[in-house]
DNA sequence: ATTGGTTCCTGCTGGC
DNA sequence: TGCCAGCAGGAACCAA
């Protein structure tokens, strides 16, 4: 599932339920993820409180009222479900994270692939300078991204700007989904050499990524592959996606009447129209 | 420094 | 219906 929209909407379901609140009991059924989950995590986890959940890039992270950072990311296939009154609650395949709250609220993460990474960071400080952390690139939907930031950020870079979108030195948060989309949206060819990324045509780009992630966010983020939100809803702007995962169906933009095609770049699938963007 | 390819893992889909 | 290859939203790692 899940890019920065997903993120945000996981973080928009949990943060009232979690801030401020005690975290009685945590155990790990399965430490082997990303990077397996530390021998401390639980002693380290457990009995402190909860004072404020944010997003940054696709990382959700939780201040403890020790000072420590609770970092959790959600791979290709993680996400959270919270439970009311839940602790009595039996854990399911792939849960693979139990947190008992002291309102009774039980949270569970699940990872069937794996993928996802759930860490403690000592303090800001550590966070800040942190290899996961230290290289990421400007919010997409903070005051700091434009036109010109994107462009600089693009510059010099030989290869092709979708691959450069999925760069989170680039900018932080899009995924495969919103790369397609957000350029079909710019009239951007996934193809184009990223560096010929400029001036209008990058702020056009910005304006775009912006744009499709604030609508994501404001759907609820996709559900695609049965992702749901926190409360097992689902998200629906997999509705609204106008090229990814549609090869061979017609452009909706008017009068164009392209097709849809699909290519692979590094690896990944890339869906664009080739009637309107260049 | 940037890049494309590979890898980690499970589950679902589509073709036979 | 069953089987299995191929593919999937991420990103670290490697070699070039």
């Amino acid at each position: 599932m899940p890019e920065l929209p997903e993120v945000e909407t996981t973080l928009r379901g949990l943060a009232d339920s979690l801030e401020g609140q005690l975290i009685e009991r945590v155990t790990v059924r399965e430490r082997r993820l990303r990077q397996p989950i530390a021998a401390d995590f639980e002693k380290k986890l457990a009995g402190r409180r909860l004072t404020r959940l944010e997003r940054r890039a696709k990382y959700l992270l939780g201040t403890l009222d020790s000072g420590a950072i609770w970092v959790c990311h959600l791979g290709m296939s993680g996400s959270f479900r919270l439970l009311a009154g839940g602790n009595g609650t039996a854990p399911g395949r792939h849960d693979h994270v139990v947190l008992d709250l002291g309102s009774g609220h039980r949270l569970l993460f699940n990872d069937p692939r794996r993928f996802g990474l759930m860490m403690l960071i000592d303090d800001a400080a550590g966070l800040e300078r942190h290899p996961l952390f230290r290289h990421l690139g400007p919010e997409p939907l903070g005051n700091r991204f434009n036109g010109p930031a994107l462009a600089a950020r693009l510059k010099g870079r030989r290869g092709p700007v979708k691959s450069a979108l999925l760069d989170q030195k680039v900018v932080a948060g899009i995924g495969n989904i919103y790369a397609s989309e957000a350029l079909y949206r710019a009239a951007i060819s996934p193809r184009r050499r990223a560096a010929t990324i400029a001036g209008q045509r990058a702020e056009r780009l910005a304006r775009a990524i912006r744009a499709v992630l604030a609508e994501a966010i404001e759907a609820g983020g996709s559900s695609i592959r049965d992702h749901a939100r926190v409360d097992g809803t689902l998200g629906y702007f997999q509705h609204a996606f106008q090229v990814y995962d549609r090869a061979g169906r017609e452009c909706g933009r008017a009068g164009c009447g392209g097709i849809i095609r699909r290519i692979v770049q590094s690896g990944r699938a890339s869906f664009y129209c080739p009637g309107h963007q260049r």
